[in-house]
DNA sequence: GTCTATATAGCGATAGAC
DNA sequence: GTCTATCGCTATATAGAC
């Protein structure tokens, strides 16, 4: 009774625990260890123990709040679609830039926002790429989610702007995927390859604007005529 | 002594196999087989028993070729890393365009050729992913031996090209990355999550032509005004 | 070279005491 | 809510016959 209720501590690696807490509490500290172990090894490669271990309990108390493993990794998903950690609408997000017509606000604060997300969850990014070489379903819900919902509007964007005259006449999803390409794959080196950043070592502002100084410029100098734009199929 | 030398069956998706092999031969067989198994569901999902069933033999027999499961894997490195379907060297697919200065070929030929090879060998993007993700050697053998060398290669020709007063003047590793990033992103998209191709359907020359487009003149119409050229640190 | 049969260990999951 | 103990299964790896 003297024992404080509740002690959330979270800092280490693993995670230190209270003797007893309650069941909300000690369910979400056992998927947020899953969640950690899953992004580095694996569904496949993350056995139930691991996680209990880490989480500082037994076995048995994983499959008191998660009948299955499989259903632990469901709940994964919940949570990590559902949860706020979730990357912002990127229609409320660019909103402002949208409407003022501000292409380099459009895609450099897209971009910023994008980089912070991968660099402050860089889990989820592990998480999602596992879930799709394993062919799991956060992948597809990821996908069907979060990424066709920016093609979309960053495809009516373009669209716009290029009846404006003020963006060339290129397919409106390969510039999308030009644009996502450099993001994400810069990520992927940060957390994957490269995380020593021995090739690029700049900060999420400044790789946002460098990629979209390249997407909106490109890397002629001005000087240099443009040859003739390609014909591309509706 | 009656029965038949060589026995061809080869239903199933599986690699026809005669009844009796030279050692060398089912070595590689095996190893070919496992290369699939290990790219579709990683090392660690991939059992010895599905590869060899897979392969047509008893799991004794994989075994007797590859002392430990681990060992079949570092055989793997080896046979992707030093046979010829290894991705060709840029110093010499690149050399005459290079000496050329013609930029559209330097940029889209490096794309165009390396679209066909995920194309052709998409178990490599796999593989490499899987082996990141699990992080064992391949990925950082990969990334050692050619990456890096694409990076070197094709900064010192945009070093080059800027000191003509032909680039403007960004950081030529972003340049890289920006390049490198659409074009393995739309492999990736192309082999994990769209397979479809719902989103964008080009051939690859068609995709290599638009991102080589876009990374030289940018989105922007000619008749917009570039905004001042941003500093870089060197 | 190839098989069947088996050893050994680790995994997911459960039972039952406290 | 938490534990220890254990079950049944599957995975890697080996033995030994043919």
């Amino acid at each position: 009774m003297s024992k404080q209720p509740v002690v959330t501590d979270d800092k280490l690696p693993q995670v230190a625990v209270s003797a007893r807490m309650a069941g909300e509490e000690r369910r979400l500290q056992i998927l947020r260890i899953a969640v950690r172990l899953f992004s580095q090894r694996g569904f496949r490669g993350t056995t139930t123990k691991e996680i209990a271990q880490a989480a500082g309990v037994s076995e048995a108390m994983v499959f008191r709040h998660f009948a299955t493993k499989q259903e632990l990794y469901a709940a994964i998903l919940d949570h990590k679609a559902c949860a706020g950690e979730q990357f912002q609408d990127p229609r409320v997000m660019l909103e402002e830039a949208v409407r003022r017509k501000d292409d380099r606000a459009v895609f450099e604060t897209l971009a910023c926002k994008a980089l912070e997300h991968h660099d402050r969850d860089p889990e989820f990014q592990r998480l999602l790429l596992h879930s799709a070489l394993e062919e799991h379903e956060l992948a597809q819900m990821f996908w069907g989610r979060t990424v066709l919902q920016v093609y979309e509007f960053l495809g009516a964007y373009i669209r716009e702007r290029q009846q404006d005259g003020a963006f060339r006449d290129l397919s409106p999803n390969v510039v999308v995927r030009a644009l996502l390409g450099m993001i994400i794959h810069h990520s992927l080196n940060n957390n994957l390859w490269d995380k020593q950043r021995t090739l690029i070592d700049i900060s999420n502002e400044q790789a946002a604007r460098e990629f979209t100084d390249i997407l909106l410029n490109g890397l002629l100098t001005s000087g240099n005529a443009r040859t003739a734009p390609k014909k591309r199929k509706k």
